[in-house]
DNA sequence: ATTGGCACAAGACACAAATGAGTGCTAAAT
DNA sequence: ATTTAGCACTCATTTGTGTCTTGTGCCAAT
């Protein structure tokens, strides 16, 4: 347990580390009006504080700095909302109002914002439908030669790809195929349709175009797994390079190349409110120095997502937390009636 | 005009300095098997080349890089093809095999294929359909309040948006609605679209829905718009980060929000054939050290393209060079009956 | 026209000393 | 029992110095 000047002591070192990302030594302490101590008493609770694991040093006679544990506790325990935030919630309001019936386009816009506003990397998965289902497979001829393929859920997702078909084979016979395609899965889950797809490829019920049917079908089985990978909408990728820790090109490449491959997806699971993890918490991708603060938003009953910021652990997040909140927050408030 | 000699002193620095990203120096020289002079020889003709502007000092006593021109020359009447990079043709032929009826596939492997092959940045835009028309304006019903909106245009590029009905609204009306616009739209060019759908606007001869409409409206023209931002495909961003020029926060960060924001694309117009351009070639963006390669493709009398390579100044153009050109003669090749 | 020789320039490297921020510990003061 | 002042110590950073290396430019000789 913490003694309540410890408990300021780390405050203080967080609150200045955050704004100055350099080592806090005992001498700056004694300036912060609220630590009227010498600095010799300082430094011992700083030995304290570092012992109990709060706290690290870069080198023997440095400043601290605090640890991942540090920052928890400061998440946790210490944090003073930013009531200056408040000034850009009609920004958000005017945003999120502009695109009432666009969501994607909500999601878009919000997403952006919130890393206009934060300078750090913003992204936000969803919305997703709790039942993800197909709603229509559709052919549209484009020329004697060319086609395009859609498909498309409940989700308003839309997966789409423009065929060449091969000589010998007639535009009708496959506009034939692709209704009796969606006759079959429309109104069924991806799962089923799968299934059902393999299963009238064995009984060969749909006609078989022999080489082209089976690369049509890999095709389907294509577009469905791209589903799976929810839609994801990212912001201010680059920002992360603004940062003084991370000017490094290896670790920047690492940190684009995962955005690229969408590892952090994976990892922004479902989860029921706010949540704070540190580099080391993020299992799959370690990334130190790295946090991600992600809260869900919820557009009604069925659908549902989460939207996420990525900076330095040295984040303000008396300032971002309150704003990531209130954005979820509108989110979802636009869509209820 | 530069002597033969010259010419081959200048060859034996780009191709070194290709290799190694260091300053060629004089004494290295006299080895090249091909350069039977003394250093003091070199010596004189590479000032005479500095002099020509072919070549640059990185201070006053060091080996000789490159400049620009120097690169240009080089690749005019210096490049040698190398011909061991036609063990990659199977697996190029391969791969497009592969994804014969899929087309954005195919590129888009293609894309990835080469950006393997080089280890730099690869892109292509297209395939680009000469009259851009609209082939279908759909309205897919999802749930009671809302819809997804589809629009599909001659060259199989699809533009969706999920939006919410609001209250009050008939779906039956806007469905109704939609299906006049697609009456009205179809097979219309994009300009032709967006002046009928302005003057439609104007003489109410569709159904408003005040407020609603003209987000509806909005959207559309957003759509429209988009489909001129052509079609883009980008694989291995971070492939750059590797090249030792490059390792430097700043520039890492401007090359990546480039990428982001398409800005490259607008470069890439409709050319004749293979274009090598330097850094200060390209007006829009001065990226420095950089040069990109693009060459067209053609897929029919009416669809093209572009393909292209972004690497450091300092690329094995013998090898890059002919790699580009097998894949943009056989993207086209795969659709020729 | 070409070459060998030599003085010179400037980055790279290694090492040492000075600087300075900050600590840990102890003995004295409160 | 806390708190503080004082002091010795540590280590990163900066500055300075000399040496080494690579490569140039120029000139006189071939």
């Amino acid at each position: 347990m913490l003694s309540s000047r410890q408990k300021l002591i780390l405050k203080a070192i967080i609150d200045e580390y955050i704004n100055t990302a350099q080592p806090v030594g005992s001498k700056y302490l004694t300036q912060v009006p609220y630590l009227t101590f010498s600095s010799a008493t300082l430094r011992y609770d700083m030995a304290e504080l570092e012992l109990l694991g709060y706290l690290e040093k870069t080198h023997t006679s440095s400043g601290r700095i605090p640890s991942e544990l540090g920052y928890k506790y400061y998440v946790d325990h210490l944090i003073t909302r930013d009531v200056d935030v408040q000034i850009s919630f009609p920004v958000i309001d005017d945003v999120l109002k502009q695109n009432q019936i666009k969501r994607e386009q909500a999601i878009e816009e919000a997403v952006k914002l919130l890393s206009d506003l934060t300078n750090y990397t913003a992204l936000a998965v969803g919305p997703t439908h709790d039942k993800l289902t197909i709603k229509k497979v559709d052919f549209i001829p484009l020329t004697d030669e060319t086609a395009t393929l859609l498909i498309v859920t409940n989700q308003g997702h839309v997966e789409h790809q423009t065929i060449t078909i091969p000589d010998g084979l007639n535009m009708n016979d496959l506009k034939e195929t692709i209704k009796t395609l969606d006759e079959l899965l429309s109104n069924k889950t991806l799962e089923d349709a799968s299934i059902i797809l393999k299963e009238s490829l064995m009984k060969n019920d749909l006609k078989t175009f022999l080489d082209f049917q089976q690369q049509l079908m890999a095709s389907f089985i294509q577009a469905f797994s791209k589903f799976s990978e929810e839609n994801v909408y990212l912001s201010g990728m680059t920002r992360m390079f603004d940062q003084p820790e991370f000017d490094n090109g290896g670790y920047i490449k690492k940190f684009v190349e995962m955005l690229d491959r969408r590892d952090l997806v994976k990892m922004i699971g479902q989860q029921d409110g706010l949540q704070v993890r540190f580099g080391s918490d993020m299992k799959l991708i370690p990334m130190e120095n790295c946090t991600m603060i992600s809260i869900p938003y919820q557009i009604n009953q069925q659908e549902h997502g989460t939207i996420a910021i990525i900076g330095p652990n040295r984040m303000p997040y008396g300032k971002v937390i309150p704003l990531l909140e209130y954005i979820a927050l509108n989110i979802g408030k636009l869509y209820k009636k």
